[in-house]
DNA sequence: GCAAAAGTGTTCGGCTTACACCCATGA
DNA sequence: TCATGGGTGTAAGCCGAACACTTTTGC
């Protein structure tokens, strides 16, 4: 009955798992990896993977994804700002059965990437690729509406998937994570069309631009400029300092 | 290499610890229990234990709740309002080396109680106690201010109860859980007591009451009065349905 | 010139703040 | 009567929503 009697104890595997979230095309997608083998072989799945014996949990979520993606993680625990994605702990998975297998115990993380050329093959030969979260969420029970596949994500991934997508709808609204989603320079309607596609709605162009260039530390300017949107030339920014934004951005409705 | 390659996987163990807060004398107070075996041995630390082989992590950390204080906790994924602490996964800690003895992957969890009369010694005869956690968070190296105690919880505890802290005080801002510190019927003044002891401000009774009081949902009142507080009697409510605040409540400074 | 995207100015209404003031009880 | 906490009123001001309007490019 002690806790931590070093006698008798149960034994877990576990696994780190990923939603890795970019936005294409006006649109939030995730990575998803096809399973190679049973269970659920065919199906799509979250990338992830077991953690080794002497490596952190972070550590493994952030090796996985390099095997996944070639993305450099950048782990805010460590200050450096390299630039690559944001990982963060997600939630911790750990329901009997849900691996028909054996018990795993599955610590997902959520990661957020600006948008890459293409997904690359893993060290394994599975297929990769980015599907919009909306197609992913909405595959409830009824067929996939492009590919009629059958609905829904492996194993609780669709739970998974869920959790990290409103981690990242929530954490965009008083955070500058947004930033993650763009390249290293980016324009101020870059990042409201990030907000849009992240949370599927229209934002105010004029109201945006006041609002995260009047936040201190938000966006510093690089002083070039671009119309690789089209129309009158856009200041290019990087992202500022600031972590947490005060106010937060007001996302409409709720 | 393959993901959920079922023959060779390292073995974790897995506990949950649990960051149980209350109120108590105006001070934000965290459940300790004393070690009563090594390593740590008569060091303080946060309750939990094992997760048991075909258990769940909420229940597992249900149970040790209950071994701990007798609490019931209400987790708010089973939709039933029953009288009892909210219960929510925080964070998992899996560090090589956190535990000196073995690889242990630790789900900790946050519990939101009302005050209670006095910790319940556990299954075991270990001692348990309320500290504030003011002086748990600052035993920083220094010595513990009243106790004298070698600073700091076993473990990463510190750490745990530092995030849970955190994500307490930044969850009372824009959801109703601030109520989950209260007895089933509260004043207003009750619930301002709370925001003022979790925050470590002082806010305004008047405004707070029309904050409160005005946001839908938040507070149904019981119809009762009391002079518990002293003064004009005060109505006594019960905490609403709603679960999110918006607008939220606004902690001062930041 | 025209379309398209970037910015600026301005008004309106709701919400926060600060604080004056009244109410109802116990001692 | 006084102290204590409960509750209402009100004016100043900040901030977000809405939208008219100007600017600067590509075609």
């Amino acid at each position: 009955m002690s806790p931590y009697d070093p006698s008798a104890f149960p034994s877990f595997a576990v696994t780190v798992d990923l939603v890795v979230l970019t936005v294409r095309r006006h649109a939030l997608c995730a990575l998803t990896v096809r399973r190679g083998e049973p269970p659920f072989q065919g199906r799509w799945a979250l990338p992830g993977g077991f953690v080794r014996v002497d490596e952190d949990l972070g550590t493994a979520a952030a090796r996985e994804l390099a095997e996944e993606t070639g993305l450099t993680a950048h782990d805010p625990a460590e200050p450096t700002p390299v630039n690559g994605a944001h990982l963060e702990q997600l939630a911790t998975y750990g329901e009997p059965g849900r691996d028909p297998r054996m018990r795993v115990v599955s610590v997902a993380h959520l990661v957020l990437a600006p948008d890459l050329p293409a997904p690359r093959a893993g060290g394994d030969a599975h297929s990769a690729r980015w599907s919009a979260v909306e197609d992913l969420l909405h595959a409830d029970g009824a067929k996939a509406p492009v590919t009629g596949e059958a609905g829904g994500l492996a194993f609780d991934h669709d739970r998974i998937l869920a959790d990290g997508v409103e981690r990242a709808r929530s954490k965009i609204e008083y955070s500058s994570l947004a930033t993650a989603f763009c390249p290293p320079e980016f324009t101020v309607g870059e990042l409201r069309r990030v907000y849009e596609a992240v949370w599927g709605v229209a934002l105010d162009p004029r109201n945006f631009h006041r609002k995260v260039t009047g936040t201190p530390g938000f966006l510093v300017p690089t002083g070039g400029t671009t119309t690789r949107q089209g129309g009158r030339p856009a200041q290019l920014f990087r992202a500022g300092g600031a972590t947490l934004l005060n106010p937060p951005m007001l996302r409409p409705d709720v």
